[in-house]
DNA sequence: GTTTAACCGAGACGGTACGTCTCGTCTTTCG
DNA sequence: CGAAAGACGAGACGTACCGTCTCGGTTAAAC
């Protein structure tokens, strides 16, 4: 009872013109950023023909997001140092190497910049989503360890770590030291380490 | 020794189209947001042929970053309540009923697209310095207050209460509640109200 | 073994709007002049987006000397009147018919005006070479019966023939009446007749 | 009564723009033709404004013939050697060297070009009157010398001479040898020197 | 093993927008 | 007040990209 009988089978020449195509898109995201990203240049690339593109994708934000999650699968380790502001500072750390990367920058602008399909928003949410909810274990853990006050909100703790890194990168352009790493965890352990007075 | 007599007058005629365009781009930029900003568009709305608009400003980023540059010139007003928790949780308020509504929507969704654009980054790294800056002095009044430790660096603290809300509205596209601002205030003022150890 | 399925059938879409498109432009010019012929005009006419003719014929010249050779295509008939005096006499009335109407007029201006660009000057060479060599014919024949002397230059003739009405046509605007057909063969054939001497 | 009182001396500045507009206009036209003829392109190098040459010559059709006239206003030199046939080739020569000029092409060019534009064809008719009636009198002495019979028409036989010289240059683009004057001037005087039967 | 259905290559086209280039007019400013 | 400087209206040009369509050929799954 495989289901390998009523998919395509990972090898055939569907499978062959999808990693293909994802390939040429995720590079000429790295390499051109969302602005060159056209649907022509990623068939050239991918040596396969416009059409086969917009029959498969539709759109070309489509093709970007799909290629771009497809390829940012691989979700952040979940560090576990046994300190809450080690494993945050861990956690940013992973982040700021992914998001200088060319293809972090790429899928974090093609989110924001499709706003208004609605496919790319379900896959946004669907990404944030699984995002939080890993990344929720190393409150959750230090909750248990007592670091941080029962009820504390792991959402919460978490964006005030991310934001300062999406932040530079999206809104002002700064450059993202990874030196901010430690200073945010910094930060956000002694935002969260009292319980909230109100 | 009127300096009138140097630059052409502000009522003339092409102070007046300058006026009719931004107020359509910004329009258009709030109706329709940055996808359906076109160059034709404006023109029409304000009534002005589209080649007037390419002399000005060249290129569609190009008017669509002045417009909406000079429409949010009136910076956000700084609070002074002698507290810094509740100036903060103030200007996040102010900054949250900015970026709800159309215009600063638009702004961002611009200023972040538009990022290989020279003209844009140029405009950009011009607004986010005075923006810092003229907010820097609530965190300077609390540090003459003894609110936080001397040294503590305003950008640092700013960019704490404000990528949040960036952040929701650019990356995971959550709704922004008016009651983040307090929240957010006082998690800023507790990362920084004791000095920091390293 | 049908040759049907590897060119596209004559009948196809393809065919069809090169059909329209030519039809328009040959009409447009005749109708209005070189001046007002514009690709948005020929394409309304047509039927036709604009861009598909740009793709197609990448330039206005491009598209105005291909509809106009390929509605020229018609070789003006060559007579056989056994006088090389009636031949050419001949020849010249049908070539004056050609020059005053629309078409005529339209194709010499055409090929005139453009005389800079590269393709049209190509197509301008292979159109003379045709005629040339087919109305040298004429000449042939008249050396054959001795009209002529051997060795007489049928290009020289024909040009002198012809040069006339293409210089009233063009140069000095004068109506061609179709009475020069019978001057202008005259002298023709008295100006080479006889041997020249040098 | 002089009329220099009426009309600007020569020195005024209104003749000053007038010699550097058409110093400009002429020096475009031999460079790059009619295509390249641009009025803002003549206003810069005359160092004048573009509005001044509207103001003045109304369009660009009038600007270009108005400065070409005055500039070819130097008729060519009618030769008198005592032989109709030797007169013929000398002028052919002449105009061979003309045509072959920037100056000559572009004229030519010029008014076969704006044939609808009214002010045009009528300097172009006077033009054309001009020179046939200059010419003609190398046909008037030949005619008194008994070279050609009583009653020969001077225009057709300028225009036999003339006419292959213009179709060269315009319509088959080949070049224009300045063996060709006495080619044409041997067929010519050949074509006319026996009375017509007719 | 053959059939058949899905998919791909190839190419044109409609449609929209961009940005450039002229022409010729009109307004504003200055001598 | 009249010319100089400059912006503007109008409209064509040519380019780039998106997404659709048609036709024919290939390949893989299904019988």
């Amino acid at each position: 009872m495989n289901e390998s009988a009523v998919r395509p089978r990972p090898g055939g020449r569907s499978a062959r013109v999808r990693e293909a195509v994802f390939d040429a898109a995720v590079a000429v995201l790295a390499e051109q950023g969302p602005a060159g990203f056209t649907v022509g240049e990623v068939a050239r690339r991918a040596g396969v023909h416009e059409t086969s593109i917009y029959r498969r994708w539709g759109t070309r934000e489509g093709l970007a997001v799909e290629a771009l999650l497809d390829r940012s699968r691989r979700e952040l380790p979940i560090p576990d140092t046994g300190s809450l502001r080690e494993d945050l500072a861990a956690y940013a750390a992973e982040l700021i190497v992914f998001l200088r990367a060319p293809l972090g920058r790429a899928l974090m602008h093609t989110l924001t910049m499709a706003a208004d399909n609605p496919t790319v928003v379900a896959a946004r949410d669907e990404f944030w989503a699984g995002r939080f909810e890993l990344a929720g274990v190393m409150v959750e853990r230090a909750v248990a360890r007592g670091e941080v006050p029962e009820g504390t909100d792991s959402r919460s703790v978490l964006e005030l770590l991310i934001a300062p890194l999406h932040f530079r990168m999206q809104a002002t352009g700064e450059p993202l030291g990874i030196d901010l790493a430690d200073h945010l965890a910094d930060l956000v352990v002694r935002a969260f380490s009292l319980p909230l007075v109100d």
